[in-house]
DNA sequence: CATAGGCATACCGAAAACGTATGGGTTGGC
DNA sequence: GCCAACCCATACGTTTTCGGTATGCCTATG
């Protein structure tokens, strides 16, 4: 069974005529007679009376035709789709972000990405740091947005941006009448910090104070940016976030860069390099420019 | 778009290597490769992730698969369809039959013909002396139930039985005494007619009378068999039938052969010859087999 | 009776597919 | 750490099949 077959067969049928359909398909009449021929010759009955005035269909050729259209279209379907989902105009593309990012970029990207690729379907799945290198090997997440990268060969990374580390504090606090935070500061102050030492924020922001010998003693560990800067405000302790988490921020909350450390910790999109797909790079563009925005 | 590229592309993706998809469709390796890798570049996109373990659906890959299968399907089911129409195992039977016919025949013969035929969807026409032949021509009807045979260059026949033409008259008519009834005693006699002189019994039993001089004068024309038969139960007049007639004839109704002649009128299927098909003989063996038990 | 329209057949050149032989890369065992 | 096994890709020669041109046959029409 061959497609081109039933193609003929199809415009033959339509026609009702060969020589119609033969003009239909580009082709001379003599060989679509054939190839009809063959087809009725595979199938062991005739499927066209030929009368004097063209050709006209059987009982089984109908029964024919209504199958062979259909499957005709479902083919076209078929590669059309194909054709589409690998342009990047159609598909599903599962989106994988760290909670830090959540409140900041969130908002922004899911309507940018919604806008710029319709007819794609967006999910969104919030990662860990236990879980987001499983994910995304998985495929069950097609591109990530990391806070700092993941490293891995089989993953590519992209950066997006860089976000300063900064004090979250109450504004009413004397640190805020600062412009700029001496990190001796901190010393001794309690600190709201975001869950799991293993998070990359947290280990960053660890590492930092590590750096400049500086201890705060940690005095409460939450699970949304949001929550530590409710505790923030309620005058808990301060709490070091990258600069994006200012978006969204409640009033009565500064920020405020420190003085003499020039710490940044990395946005980027990882994704497995063999999902590399039109998809992907839509993405990028649309992440880069929320992120520049920040 | 070749179906055959189709296939080899559902195989691979169903046995998740070449190898294995080529062994399952009795080919070598290599062709198998090409082909896939033609199908890609047909496409435009790459169908399959290649590793060291076998192939692996891409997005696109996934989405062609689905429609492909279907396809396919669709594409076998036709073929089958069509074989089996053509084979008379499934498909359309119009049965056309002429009023005369339909309480001594359609009664036997529907349950015979749905039974000898599962699969086949049955319908029955009535017919009448001015349409049959169109109703033939046009395929609307495939096969008919004359009485008597249609005469057309196109139109096939086969002689299914023989009717005698008999007297109808009431039981209590002296003339029931007679086991045979002779042509002369008719004369003068009211005759309930069937409708329209052209009907083909009719002209029959015109053509009969003529023959023998007799004249009837006519008192009634009826639609049907059984009101011809009522009116004769009534005492409105006599009534000449086929012998088939008398079965599903109410009780209080006679009837006789003639002595004089041996004037029967022939039971025929007709058909197209260009629509003889298996169907058309499985109905002519149901046809005869009723018929002769008539 | 001649012409035109439509499908079927015959033959030839071109394209595509299949098989065999072989290469390259990765995995897993000795 | 090397060698064998596995799997897919490439190359090349052979065969099948397809499409085009030329032509024949049948029927309807004027």
């Amino acid at each position: 069974m061959d497609l081109r077959r039933l193609r003929y067969f199809v415009a033959v049928a339509e026609e009702r005529s060969v020589g119609k359909a033969a003009e239909r398909l580009r082709m001379a009449q003599p060989p679509l007679s054939v190839q009809i021929r063959k087809l009725e010759a595979e199938l062991g009955a005739p499927l066209f009376r030929r009368g004097t005035r063209g050709m006209d269909l059987t009982e089984a050729g109908l029964a024919l035709l209504s199958r062979a259209s259909e499957a005709l279209a479902l083919a076209e379907e078929g590669i059309e789709a194909a054709r589409a989902i690998a342009s990047g105009q159609r598909g599903r593309l599962a989106v994988g972000y760290m909670f830090v990012l959540a409140s900041a970029v969130l908002p922004r990207l899911v309507p940018e990405l919604r806008r710029s690729l319709p007819g794609v379907d967006l999910d969104f799945v919030e990662l860990s740091a236990s879980t987001r290198e499983t994910l995304l090997l998985d495929r069950a997440v097609s591109v990530a947005l990391c806070m700092p990268a993941i490293h891995h060969p089989e993953i590519q990374v992209a950066q997006i941006g860089t976000q300063p580390l900064m004090l979250a504090m109450p504004a009413r606090s004397p640190l805020a009448r600062l412009s700029a935070v001496p990190v001796s500061r901190l010393q001794g102050r309690p600190l709201i910090a975001l869950p799991r030492p293993e998070e990359p924020t947290s280990s960053a922001v660890s590492a930092m104070l590590r750096r400049h010998q500086v201890v705060m003693p940690v005095v409460s560990r939450v699970e949304t940016v949001h929550s530590a800067l409710s505790l923030v405000l309620a005058g808990e302790g301060l709490a070091i976030l990258p600069a994006c988490a200012k978006l969204g921020a409640p009033p009565g909350i500064a920020f405020r860069r420190f003085v003499d450390i020039a710490d940044t910790i990395e946005i980027a999109a990882c994704w497995r390099r063999d999902s590399a797909s039109p998809l992907i790079r839509s993405f990028l563009k649309g992440a880069e420019k929320v992120v520049a925005h920040l």
